[in-house]
DNA sequence: CCTTTGTGCAACTAAGTAGTTGCAGATGAT
DNA sequence: ATCATCTGCAACTACTTAGTTGCACAAAGG
């Protein structure tokens, strides 16, 4: 939905880094991205149904992620399918880059071609 | 679950990505790695005079990065010097790098560059 | 010795988070 | 129209975390 492509590296505000590092602290959320990435887009039930969680909780999850802008959802009919933008991703990468590259001139290096 | 790459990317258990990323999604945190990135090895008494928080605080806080293998102390005297150790932020450009790869390709092609 | 400074630990409060249950509102199928 | 299914929201519990204060202990320096 939102196109705004962020740029990615020193220009994101600090708040945004807030909410993307903690949404991939937790292990649900970072299987969630990878479970959507590798078999597509579904809906929260779908998800719910291989994990120990309920629909809700995995609801949370989502909305975490979407809060994060890991992942956006489209409604079709009466179903609403989750799928992930991992554009932000490269928001962390910019940061961890950029901090390290304070550190070890080789992954600066790295960063100049990640951009 | 995940694919069982070679390097110290997906091989890393997920606690420790969990207490990396959460360590990250805090912003006094990541101030504090930058600085001690720039401005060199510091006391927790040091750090906190240039912040409204209390010493205490920030030593919570250090532990926390200590915790996630981001600093180590080293004793002197009384005095008790964090610095960084950025080798864990690898870790977590790693299963950035895996997971935005699924996803698209280019950033996969960094990854092997990457390692 | 005594004083000063730096560190470490414990208790406590306030606020956020993960998870649950329960129910109400849409939507599709019969 | 009716029934089953999927979604969305609210309330509640349990746990964790950020921050504080207060005090006790270790090391330098007079």
């Amino acid at each position: 939905m939102t196109r705004t492509s962020t740029r990615a590296t020193s220009t994101t505000d600090p708040g945004a880094l807030d909410t993307l590092f903690g949404a991939l602290a937790d292990p649900t959320r970072r299987q969630l991205v990878e479970r959507l990435l590798t078999k597509g887009p579904t809906t929260a039930t779908v998800l719910a149904e291989t994990t120990p969680l309920t629909r809700q909780a995995i609801l949370k999850h989502l909305q975490v992620l979407e809060a994060a802008g890991l992942l956006d959802h489209e409604r079709t009919g009466r179903e609403v399918r989750y799928g992930v933008t991992p554009q932000p991703l490269a928001a962390a990468v910019g940061w961890i880059l950029d901090t390290a590259g304070l550190w070890d001139k080789r992954i600066d290096r790295l960063r100049r071609l990640a951009t």
